[in-house]
DNA sequence: GATGAATGAGATTTCATTCAT
DNA sequence: AATGAATGAAATCTCATTCAT
C-alpha cells in the first residue's frame, strides 16, 4: 500500500510553493538592487518563471513588495518579548543579550535587507513604512525601553530618559545592518567584523549606562 | 583705476552661476525623491530652466548626480582636522565636541541628504560610493580614530580598538541622519529631538569610554 | 424493451451540451462587453469551466465569436417566410404584423445582441459581417420587400421603390435594438418603452405608405 | 519691409497645430478600428509622429478619445436651433429640412463616426456616453420634439406623442449613419444611396404624420 | 475530456536624451 | 547659450494561447 500523504500531482504542489519562491526571489532582487531599480523581469528570471507568472500571484510591483515585507516580519519579536518578561537577573546582561540576539536573529537575516529597503526607499511608500515601523521597529523598541526602565528602577542603570536611550541603543545596530547590506564590501568597514562591532558597542554602552559604581 | 573685480556682463555672470543653481535644485530633488525616482524634468523645473539646459552642463543623469555629490563634499572636514591637531585639552571633551560639531555642521546640512542617498542607492554607483566613502567617511573616521588613540595613549580612555570604536561612535550619528531624512516625521521618533539624541549618545559613550575611574 | 432514446451515459450527454453552454456564456459576455473587451477567462468563468476547456471546443477567440454568431441565426426567418407566402389579407396589416413580430421574436432576443455586435465591431471581421448580412439581414429584408411589392401591386401601397423602402422600415427596428442594448438605461430614451416606439413607428409608416385614399 | 504676420519659428507654429493633427489622426483611426482595437502607435504613425509625442498632448488613451469627442461636437446644433426658432412656415417642410440637414451636416461628417463609436463601445465609457448624449443627442432630439409640438398645435400634424415620435424620426437617420460607417460597402445596402434613403424616409414619415387631410 | 499554471507577444505609459530652432 | 518638442528604449502590465498533468 502506498503512502497517501500527498495526493496532489506534482505541478499542484509546485503551485503551492510558487508564492514562496517568488517572494524569495523578489526579496533577493529588491535587497540587491533596491525597489525602483528592480525589474520584474529579473525577479521572474531569478525565480525561473516568466514575467506573466508573477502577475498570477501578485497584482503589481507594489503589492509584490508589500508581500515581501509582510512575509519577512518574523515571529522572533514575540519570542523575545517572552524572554524579557520571564527574565529575572542582571539588567545589563539582559540588555546585552537582547541586543546581540537582535542582531544575530533579526538584522543579520533577510529581514535586515528589508529594513534597509524601508529606510532607503520607504518614503515612496508611506503607508508601508508606517506599517513596518509599527510592526517591527516600535515593538522592538518597546522591548529595549522596558529593559531600560527595569534597570533604572532596580538601580542598575543611571537615570536616563529610557525612550531617548532606546534610540541611542538601536541606532548602531541598524547602522551596522545598513553597512552590511550596502554592497560596498571593500570600502565599507575594512577589517571589522559585525561581531567586533557589536561587542565593542555593547560593552561600551553598558559601561556608559551603569549606575556610577559606589 | 577702477576695481576690476567683475568685468563680465551680467548675463555672463549668470551663466557662471548656472551650474550652482542646477546643482542646488538637483540636490533638493535627489534628497527628496531618491536617485531613481528623480525626473530630470523636475530638477529643471525647480531650477527654472528647461530640460535641455541641464544637458549643457551635465552629460547625463549620472554625471549630474556625481557632480551633486562632489559639490557637497565641503571643506568642513579640513577645518576639523586643524582643530583636532591644535587642541590641547581633555580628550573626552574633544571627542564630544567633535561628534556634536559633526552632527550640526555636516549631517544636519544637505550633506546629510547626500549621505543618505549614498547609503540608500549607492550600490548602483559603486565607484561613486567608493569615492564618497574615501573623501567623506574615511577622512571623518580618521579624525575620530586619532582622537581615540590620543585619549588611550594619555590614559584618558580605556584600551579599545580605536578603529572598531570609531565605527561604533559614527554609527549613531549616521543613523540619526537617516532618520532625520527618512520623511517619516510622525512614525519616526516621536517626541525625540536630534539634540536630545546626540546629548544622550555622547554622554553615554564618553562614560563608557573613560578609563575606569581611579 | 427499454426506450432507446438516449443510451449515452450522463457525462457524455453533458459533453454534448458543453458547446451550447459555452456559446451561451460567450453570447452574454460578448453582448455585455463587446468583442475586444471580452476576456476568455470571463467567458469560461461564466460557463463554469476552465479557460483551457474553451480551447477544446473552439480554436480561438475569433472562432468562438463566429460560432456564437452562427448559433444564433435562428430558424425564425423560415417560419416567417411561410407565413408571408400563405397570407391572403390586407398588405398593411401583414406588414405591421411582420415588423412587430420581427421585433418581439428576433431583435428583442439575444439575437439582437448579436446584431448589435456585428454593427459595432463587424468591420474587424469582414467575412463574418458579410455572412451575417446575407443570412439574416438580407433574408429578412427580402421578406419585407416582398410584402411591399405585393401591396404596391394590389394598389394598397403607393408607388415607392420597395428596396429603398425596405431599408427605411428596417432601420428603426434595428436602431431600437441598438438602443435597447446600449447599456445606457438612464440617458437613453427615458420613459419610452419599445412597445410605444414600435407602435408609433408602425402606424406612422403604414399611414405614410398607404395609397392616398381615394 | 517684410510682413511680420507670423514671427514664430516654424516648429513653434507646428506645435500649435500638433494637437489638431493628432486629433484628426486619432479620429480616423478610432472610426476605422474602434476604440479598443486602436493602437496608439498607429495613431502616432498616422500623424507622422512617435508614440511618445502623443503623451505630450494627451495624458492617456482615454483622454485622447475624450478629446476627439469634444473636438467634434460642432456648433451646428446651435445654428439649427436658431433656424427653428425663426422659421415661420409649414411645419412639415421645416421638419423635412431639419432632418435632411441633420443628415448632411452632422451625421454624414466625421461626427457620424464618433456617434457610431459611442453607440458601439459607449458602455465602456459611461460618463462619456452620457456627456455625448446630453450634448448631441438630447439637444438634437429636443429640436425635433419642438417642431413636432408646433405642428400638432397648428393642426398640421395628427395627435402623436411628440417624444416617442422624435425617437421614431431620429432612429432611421442614426441607422443610416451606422450603415454608412460600418465599412461593409458591398454587403450593406447595395445600390441604395443615402440620398435615396433620406428622401424616401422623409416623404413617408411626413405623409404618415400629417393630419388626415380634410 | 478537463484543468489551470505558465507563457510571451503586445499594448500602454514613462522619461532620459537629442536636436532643430 | 537656451529652449522644449520630439524621440524611442525600456518598464509595467494584460491576456490569448499552450501544455503538462
Amino acid at each position: 500500500m502506498q503512502a497517501p500523504q500527498d495526493t496532489k500531482p506534482r505541478w499542484e504542489r509546485r503551485k503551492d510553493a510558487r508564492p514562496q519562491e517568488l517572494l524569495a526571489a523578489a526579496l533577493e532582487q529588491f535587497v540587491e538592487r533596491g525597489y525602483a531599480a528592480t525589474r520584474l523581469e529579473d525577479v521572474a528570471k531569478r525565480a525561473g518563471v516568466s514575467k506573466g507568472t508573477l502577475y498570477l500571484y501578485f497584482a503589481n510591483k507594489e503589492e509584490l513588495f508589500k508581500a515581501v515585507v509582510r512575509a519577512n516580519i518574523v515571529a522572533t519579536i514575540g519570542e523575545a518579548e517572552q524572554d524579557v518578561a520571564n527574565y529575572d537577573g542582571d539588567s545589563a546582561e539582559l540588555l546585552g543579550t537582547l541586543l546581540m540576539r537582535w542582531w544575530t536573529e533579526i538584522w543579520a537575516t533577510p529581514l535586515g535587507g528589508i529594513t534597509k529597503l524601508i529606510l532607503a526607499e520607504g518614503h515612496n511608500f508611506p503607508e508601508l513604512a508606517q506599517f513596518y515601523n509599527e510592526e517591527v521597529v516600535a515593538r522592538g523598541s518597546l522591548l529595549v525601553t522596558q529593559v531600560l526602565k527595569r534597570g533604572i528602577e532596580r538601580g542598575e542603570f543611571r537615570q536616563v530618559d529610557p525612550v531617548v536611550m532606546t534610540r541611542v541603543l538601536i541606532a548602531p545596530v541598524l547602522m551596522l545592518m545598513m553597512w552590511t547590506h550596502s554592497y560596498m564590501p571593500t570600502c565599507d568597514m575594512p577589517e571589522i567584523t559585525p561581531q567586533d562591532f557589536m561587542e565593542t558597542f555593547i560593552s561600551t554602552s553598558l559601561r556608559g549606562l551603569k549606575a556610577s559604581a559606589a
